[in-house]
DNA sequence: ATGCCTATTATTAATAGA
């Protein structure tokens, strides 16, 4: 089972790219952000098409997820994050698909830092951390994938000292991601890939991808029985400079059979 | 310190992204 991430920057003026990407790739499971449009302007009946069923919660001009399915429709578990009820940016969705819960979010930019953006970006992850531990605490089989806007470490980033002060890199945005996968989450690239330089996006200014001046903000967190089962992890980096392309690329895992559609048999 | 580039929305300029 092949579970991505990939933030499309506009589902409908980035929909080739998807498209392209999808048959090329065949994941088996989708997280999309940036969708760019509103809940009526989907492109459901393409991405059908495609062999793909959806879920998604739009949103008008920004945010936006989604889930996508191959061969199936994935199964609704939530829309939006619990613990701020007048939030109504378009952030989170979650849904069960071939016995994982995937849950699909694009955290907030936050900048400029310090600013109200900033404080909004840090009470997300708050709620993020008290939902995924909830998530744990139930041991069921979780991926949690997205556009987190976060480098963890200086490995992820080009030129750490350029970010130092940028809302994706300040340390209590480092702090609040470290201690989410501290709650038991695995982040699938680097647990696979210790040590080595990944990027999931390159900036449209200056020549950032042909400079590879990339950073690491979009992750996969597995919950325990799913890390168990993990088999490979990448970055579809070669999308990044395809036409018309995503400032970010897609971002991959890939697990082990399911045994049954109950959940996945634990492997010793 | 700022713009660069790219998208959306609404009217050719503003806003957001990271």
């Amino acid at each position: 089972m092949k579970i991505a991430t990939f933030n499309v920057n506009g589902v409908n003026g980035r929909l080739p790219v998807l498209l392209r990407w999808l048959a090329e790739a065949q994941p088996d499971v989708v997280c999309l952000q940036e969708l760019k449009a509103p809940q009526e302007r989907f492109p459901a009946a393409a991405i059908e098409d495609a062999g793909y069923g959806a879920t998604w919660l739009g949103q008008k001009s920004w945010n936006g997820v989604a889930i996508l399915a191959k061969g199936t429709t994935p199964v609704p578990t939530r829309r939006g994050l619990p613990g701020e009820p007048e939030d109504e940016q378009s952030r989170y969705i979650e849904a069960a698909v071939g016995g994982i819960l995937v849950g699909g979010l694009y955290l907030p930019n936050g900048n400029p830092a310090p600013g109200p953006k900033f404080d909004y970006k840090l009470r997300w992850f708050a709620r993020l951390k008290a939902y995924a531990a909830g998530l744990l605490a139930e041991n069921v089989p979780v991926v949690l994938a997205g556009d987190f806007n976060v480098m963890p470490t200086d490995l992820d980033v080009y030129k750490p000292e350029r970010w130092r002060d940028d809302a994706l890199f300040r340390p209590e945005v480092r702090a609040a991601y470290a201690e989410l996968v501290d709650q038991g989450w695995t982040d699938c690239l680097r647990h696979l890939h210790p040590g080595e330089r990944i990027y999931t996006f390159w900036d449209y200014f200056r020549n950032a991808y042909g400079r590879d001046a990339g950073l690491r903000i979009d992750h996969l967190l597995a919950s325990p029985a799913v890390a168990d089962d993990l088999l490979e992890a990448g970055v579809d980096r070669h999308v990044r400079g395809w036409e018309k392309a995503s400032d970010h690329a897609p971002t991959w895992i890939r697990l082990g059979e399911v045994e049954g559609s109950a959940g996945r048999v634990p492997r010793r």
